[in-house]
DNA sequence: AGCACGCCGACT
DNA sequence: GTCGGCGTGCTC
């Protein structure tokens, strides 16, 4: 009997690989364990075993594993069905799910390594051959990319291989695990020296080594201090010494140094018990738990500041007791330092956190602390792709701020939306699923509203402090009666004044980054345009640059226009760098501060400007989007949004619904406290209606009339979405080729299903042309049945020999 | 995704 | 004439 699996290879194709194991392999290997598979030519690569079998593949004839990584399995059988529910719902490959959920260091590839065998006469050698076997004289044995640098140039494999065959050098795969374990040294005295006498006899002859001496006397004081074990660091730093000093001291036999492995990330044990709730916190428990008697997700709806993270809290701590692990699902790490300051009170040492800021060898301890149900990885606290971590006993699942489109991702596959896949990922633990939000995402209240989620609202702030007071202010008039100076109205320039004298801070808002859009010549009109894209460059002041948002190439500020060589240039709109400069030279005393992706790099910029703010140290706190991630201040009692109207304006389907989101969650940060908060929101149309609808707090109006809407116009939730975006560097090529796909789908699917094709309003990305079609489906329809259609047509597109160099990109529940 | 094989321009 | 560009196809 032969025995076969089914392997998932970190790599975009549709099927999985199939290779020849022998029977004790088959009665040893479970699906989820990792394998390494030879892999092409000469690459290795690591895999997970999907299924294991014994037909014999048709048409080839498997290749043996080259090994196995692991002694358990690495993903569970959960894992692997959530993987093919992503794979199939989402259009993607499991190579991509797999590359997308697990740390890089368990995805080991091979590496090529040369070593010298032989010599070679002169006459038998290039420059190039020379120049290589002149470099493994000096080192025994060299990388390709090593050898790639040596030589200066790109092709080496064709003289490595000549070298190769004349026997001078030999090659050998290797392979890396790359997790580094962290290890931590601690000291402790020799049994020799725990007598006292034995101990002091060492230190009278220890005249001459003060610094030895002074080891041993601040290891016990340490030693007094504390009944933990003595870290290396820790006494090196007590007694001033050096390593040097202290391994002199081991080699006399006087202390042992134990390196034990520790985890990189540790919280504090929890220190208080919980917060009383109020009552209708209590009450809000209560509804949510009886929800749970029948259903698997509720939505909690509570107005910012309402206290929805006490209510977590309190449901987290129960599922806790049993035994069971609980997902904290947040749209950005811009959430967690604050969030979990919070949790770490009630939960300490439980907490494991989970996202991109990460180091790789962080990601893994996580990983396989989750994968233990470890006592650290009870409440697993994370962003998007936490959903994709190897749970062992999900209890709860908590997706708080549901209505964040970051949920979603884009690029690149899979394309998944973390609170959809964290409600599937319920389903396979039979955990309970609550998705919380101020402002739920229009397709989520629609679930609720018809049963298919519980409702739960909270519709109070707690401690009884007031909604902000939301006043719009119209920009236009303003101009009229010249009372704007610069994007200032007069009415946001008293108020910021008044709050200031206060004492109080201010939050501005104006979602674009960077000083301002466009750099313009006044004669001619010129702008100077990205050579790789179809936009405008974006003028960063603080580097004097002028910058693609796209794809990065920037060059310097030209003084004159490119096009008529004239120097008077205007700037045109106005980002967030230049709210602050202004805001200077209006207010030199205060200190002001700017919050966007441009000031927040960093793995810890975020989290010093928050800081600072909670702290007190910035009066004025001017950003995009990234300051409505429900975040709490105490002391914001103004809160401006500079331009509504961008917002309003945007060419999606989901402008009108993010706008009030935003606009209401930037309210949110207003007047935590006792306090009434104020907000200015300055527009050009103060009619408009969102604005009216979030001035009121009406979010059941907004959703009732957008509602109305996505049915008019077939959108969600009443049809599901499937974007198609077709990019190609050849104009004329994508033209024909977006004709081509649009037509046979309509053929497929019916003419008013399939839209486009579109040019989307920026053509050209980092030098690729891009199409959109966007493919409507209806309630009546399959989704199942279209996307297999879809995969067809995908098929046969790809079939015409001209379109194959055509990239497709299928975005399934498309946000964007 | 990598990586090899294969066909056309600018250079020793 | 070759080196090296990247279009195309395959990997169990």
């Amino acid at each position: 009997m032969s025995y076969f699996i089914d392997v998932i290879l970190p790599i975009p194709v549709e099927k999985a690989f199939t290779y020849a194991i022998n029977k004790d392999e088959a009665i040893f290997l479970k699906p989820g364990m990792r394998v390494a598979v030879p892999f092409g030519k000469s690459k290795i690569y690591s895999g997970i075993v999907r299924h294991i079998h014994q037909e014999h593949p048709q048409i080839y004839e498997p290749k043996p594993i080259a090994y196995i990584l692991d002694e358990h399995r690495l993903v569970t059988t959960r894992q692997l069905q959530l993987w093919e529910w992503i794979a199939q719902y989402y259009m993607c490959t499991p190579g991509e799910i797999l590359r997308a959920a697990m740390p890089r260091t368990f995805l080991l590839e091979s590496q090529t390594i040369i070593r010298k065998k032989g010599t070679l006469p002169d006459s038998e050698m290039d420059d190039a051959s020379f120049m290589l076997m002149e470099a493994l004289e000096h080192q025994s044995q060299l990388k390709i990319e090593e050898v790639i640098a040596i030589l200066g140039k790109r092709k080496v494999l064709p003289i490595i291989d000549k070298l190769l065959h004349k026997g001078a050098l030999s090659v050998q795969e290797e392979v890396y695990e790359k997790y580094t374990p962290k290890l931590v040294s601690y000291v402790s005295l020799t049994t020799q020296y725990e007598e006292e006498s034995a101990l002091n006899q060492l230190l009278d002859g220890m005249g001459r080594a003060p610094k030895q001496r002074q080891l041993i006397l601040s290891f016990f004081s340490l030693k007094a201090k504390s009944k933990k074990e003595i870290k290396s660091t820790q006494l090196l730093k007590q007694a001033e010494a050096t390593s040097a000093q202290l391994q002199a001291l081991v080699k006399k036999g006087v202390f042992i140094i134990d390196k034990k492995q520790e985890d990189r990330i540790s919280f504090n044990e929890a220190s208080t018990i919980r917060k009383e709730l109020n009552a209708a916190q209590a009450a809000a428990m209560i509804a949510i738990k009886s929800i749970f008697e029948e259903k698997d997700v509720c939505l909690l709806h509570g107005v910012t500041a309402s206290g929805k993270t006490e209510v977590y809290v309190n449901l987290i701590e129960e599922i806790l007791t049993t035994g069971r692990q609980v997902l904290y699902l947040l749209p950005e790490i811009a959430l967690t330092t604050q969030l979990i300051r919070r949790l770490e009170v009630y939960f300490g040492n439980k907490i494991a956190v989970f996202h991109s800021k990460y180091s790789v060898n962080e990601r893994t301890e996580v990983w396989n602390n989750v994968l233990k149900g470890a006592s650290n990885a009870q409440l697993i606290i994370g962003a998007r792709s936490a959903v994709l971590l190897p749970f062992n006993d999900l209890g709860l699942i908590i997706v708080d701020e549901e209505h964040e489109s970051s949920f979603k991702q884009f690029e690149p596959a899979p394309r998944y939306h973390a609170r959809d896949t964290a409600i599937v990922l319920g389903q396979l633990h039979k955990a309970k699923v609550v998705l919380g939000s101020a402002t739920p995402a229009i397709e989520t209240y629609y679930n609720a509203q018809k049963g298919k989620y519980g409702l739960v609202s909270l519709n109070q702030r707690y401690g009884n402090v007031l909604m902000p007071e939301i006043q719009l202010v119209d920009i236009k008039e303003k101009r009229r009666k010249r009372m704007m100076t610069g994007y200032f109205s007069d009415t946001l320039l008293r108020n910021i004044t008044d709050v200031l004298a206060e004492g109080e801070q201010v939050i501005l808002f104006q979602n674009r980054r960077g000083y301002s859009p466009i750099l313009e010549c006044t004669t001619c009109g010129f702008a100077p345009q990205c050579p790789n894209c179809d936009v405008s460059l974006t003028y960063h002041k603080y580097r004097d640059q002028l910058r693609c948002h796209y794809c990065s190439h920037h060059i310097a500020v030209q003084q004159k226009c490119q096009a008529c060589g004239s120097t008077e240039l205007t700037t045109k709109g106005f980002g967030t760098e230049q709210v602050e400069s202004a805001l200077k030279t209006l207010y030199p005393e205060a200190t002001i501060s700017r919050m966007d992706s441009d000031t927040t790099r960093g793995k810890h910029a975020f989290e010093k400007l928050i800081t600072a703010f909670e702290d007190g140290d910035i009066d004025i706190l001017v950003g995009t989007q990234m300051l409505t991630k429900g975040l709490d201040f105490r002391n914001v009692t103004l809160v401006g949004i500079l331009q509504a109207d961008t917002l309003l304006n945007y060419p999606n389907f989901r402008a009108h619904e993010r706008s009030y989101q935003l606009i209401a969650q930037v309210s949110g940060r207003a007047g935590r406290t006792q306090k009434r908060g104020k907000v200015l929101v300055q527009t050009y149309n103060p009619y408009h209606q969102i604005l009216q609808q979030v001035s009121v707090n009406n979010f059941e109006g907004m959703y009732k009339e957008q509602l109305e809407e996505r049915h008019t116009y077939k959108y969600p939730p009443f049809h599901r979405l499937i974007k198609i975006t077709l990019k190609h560097r050849d104009y004329q090529k994508i033209e024909e080729a977006s004709q081509w796909l649009t037509q046979s789908l309509c053929n497929v699917l019916g003419t008013s299903n399939v839209l486009g094709p579109e040019t989307p309003p920026v053509a050209r990305i980092r030098n690729l042309y891009h199409k959109h079609i966007m493919i409507k489906i209806s309630p009546k329809q399959s989704l199942q049945a279209v996307k297999k259609e879809i995969l067809r047509v995908q098929l046969s597109f790809k079939a015409v020999a001209p379109y194959r160099s055509v990239r497709l990109i299928l975005d399934v529940d498309t946000y964007a």
